[in-house]
DNA sequence: TACAATAACATGTACGTACAAGTTAAAGGC
DNA sequence: GCCTTTAACTTGTACGTACATGTTATTGTA
């Protein structure tokens, strides 16, 4: 009949110590009760305490003063001390700034530092850097998944960090296996709208470029050939080019030149981003052609200058800075206890420049 | 005669065991010692050898699995979990971004995390990150700091982190009772060229305006009223105004037309950085005076595009990408074991652009 | 009243023991 | 030869004791 201490009796101090602290019975700076104390009140040994206690401390719930006591370092939404952790893809580049600037000014408003690593795409580094934030007593993540569209091999990880209680806020994509909160871009929309626009410029020959290592890719080729489809001019299959990570400089360039050199010659291009567009026009140029005269181009995330670029560039636009805020408000609220698990998608804008025609 | 066990033999323990991993004899993922082991060859009891494996843990060095042992998890040059956090005044504004992107590039290329957080130029805040990165658990730290003219009174604390072993480099300013790796501009120079430009143009009633809670603007002021002094006209003292954090958003403007309503109307500002160059332009605007035809101004830091701003202003440049690359390199240095205290300080460059004129 | 010694109480370090729980490899039986 | 059991070894939890060290409030003395 015996059932068995099966929760630690050390355990059983952390929760209630947690519970003082939590529940504000003890708030910040506060003097929590003695070793002998709980000694006598859980009926355990000095050394038990002392264990809870010094797991608490590396916690950061509580500290030490020999001679003084134990006190607590709890504050309700305690600001200026809790990290949140930033994991992206790129920090340099084009989006990133922006989103990480959105970010970065709610997070320090609020008062909470932020942590920033870069996985430059690839999954490994994602993994270590998801273990180490593990490490380090971040109290949450605002992830933008590595090759989102391949599978999701960190859900493992992924799975320990909730069981921690550290909220996620995944922004730009999200894992279909993993529940959360997250801020998105409706790239299928985006790349339906984008398509449409050139359709409804009296383009049939469009060509699409996407790398489809990322989830934006697919999606945005999803939206590409669902608006094709619905005009009944499904693209034939020679003019969807498909990248990723490890020739993503390189690609867009030769596949447009070998569109562009082939006999059924494309009248339009969309592109996965403004950075391909940019390595498209040069194929473009190169080609002795012009835009938008010759060649339409659609490019997507609005991320270069319109100033340094002799091409305006028509584009959909990427809220950058407002939905790294936004993912950063999202976290402050779950952190706070304001929200749950808050979601948003954001709505796609065509830019319309000067890069495109009406044929 | 009993000289008596200064060093703990935790101490003990743990110093072996660090000298086991930071010397290559036990590499990463290797067994240690068991703790029985350990227990035999110090002579201690196993509680002793627990706690000092315990404390290891914590700094992230080893790590341990029921049943099989305890295992390294020190690699050298970790890499990709090591965080280097980065403390400074503001991050937005106009010269932080380019600092931190320059330091971001670095880190993140060489595999490092870094932890942003930013005081407000408040001293209190800064006390308040510094003892919370302290417990995170921080290889190194770039800081900025705050209110660096006032007394240091952090001063403990930094000693703590370099006791800790942590590296730090300091940017923009630093302390003179902190002997550390810094990356600064020589801002008296700096002060000393730009009025010495106004002087050579002919000005002689040159008006200055300081921040002088920072340093950088105590020496900005320093090489102003050397230049005039080597000129042997020496600004009248009401030609000086100095301000700090607390009303930096309106006394420039506010002095600037108190001067400009004098008898004695300087005709040139000099100006601690382009945001107050800023207001003191809307100042001379708004008295119904032209920059330059009517008075001249020079500012500092270069850090606002001359495509915003109608005036074209002559300022003094702040090398800010480098600079913070510079401090991320020194750093990285540092913590690989190829630099001691690396120390430079950059030249300001005048930029002259068309705020100013001879007379 | 002012100051110094002291007692009471807090955490820090260290010893020893016991048993639980998980891992691994050797011993034993089929 | 293969599988199971067992023994040996690892870390985890928990008890109890002792003395060191630092803080605070009380007590006693000048």
């Amino acid at each position: 009949m015996k059932i068995g201490p099966n929760i630690p009796k050390g355990e059983m101090v952390k929760r209630y110590v947690r519970h003082l602290l939590k529940d504000d019975i003890i708030t910040y700076g506060e003097k929590l009760p003695s070793e002998h104390d709980l000694m006598e009140k859980f009926q355990v040994s000095r050394q038990t305490v002392r264990q809870a206690f010094g797991e608490l401390t590396v916690e950061g719930l509580i500290y030490k003063e020999q001679g003084k006591g134990t006190f607590s370092n709890y504050r309700k939404g305690a600001k200026g001390s809790q990290i949140v952790a930033v994991v992206t893809t790129y920090l340099s580049g084009f989006v990133f700034p922006g989103i990480i600037s959105g970010i970065e000014q709610i997070l320090s408003d609020e008062g909470y530092m932020m942590l920033l690593s870069n996985t430059n795409n690839i999954k490994e580094r994602e993994a270590q850097y998801l273990k180490s934030v593990l490490e380090h007593n971040v109290v949450g993540m605002i992830i933008e998944p590595t090759s989102s569209s391949g599978p999701n091999i960190n859900n493992r990880l992924l799975s320990v960090i909730r069981e921690k209680g550290i909220k996620t806020v995944f922004i730009n994509a999200c894992y279909d296996d993993f529940d959360s909160a997250y801020v998105l871009l409706d790239d299928i929309k985006g790349g339906h709208t984008a398509t449409d626009y050139l359709l409804q410029l009296g383009h049939t020959r469009i060509a699409g470029i996407f790398k489809t290592d990322d989830k934006q890719g697919v999606n945005r080729m999803q939206g590409y050939t669902d608006a094709l489809r619905a005009y009944e001019s499904a693209g034939s299959q020679t003019m969807v080019g498909e990248y990723d990570t490890a020739n993503m400089y390189d690609y867009p360039y030769m596949f447009a030149q070998s569109l562009l050199r082939g006999k059924e010659r494309p009248t339009a291009f969309f592109c996965y981003n403004d950075q391909c567009a940019l390595m498209v026009l040069q194929a473009i140029h190169d080609q002795g052609l012009k835009v938008p005269e010759d060649i339409s181009v659609v490019g997507y995330d609005d991320s270069i200058s319109p100033m340094n670029s002799e091409v305006k560039l028509t584009t959909i636009r990427h809220p950058k800075q407002a939905m790294g805020g936004q993912a950063a408000r999202f976290m402050v609220d779950m952190l706070e206890g304001r929200a749950e698990k808050p979601q948003y998608i954001h709505e796609p804008e065509l830019i319309v420049r000067k890069s495109c025609r009406k044929i």
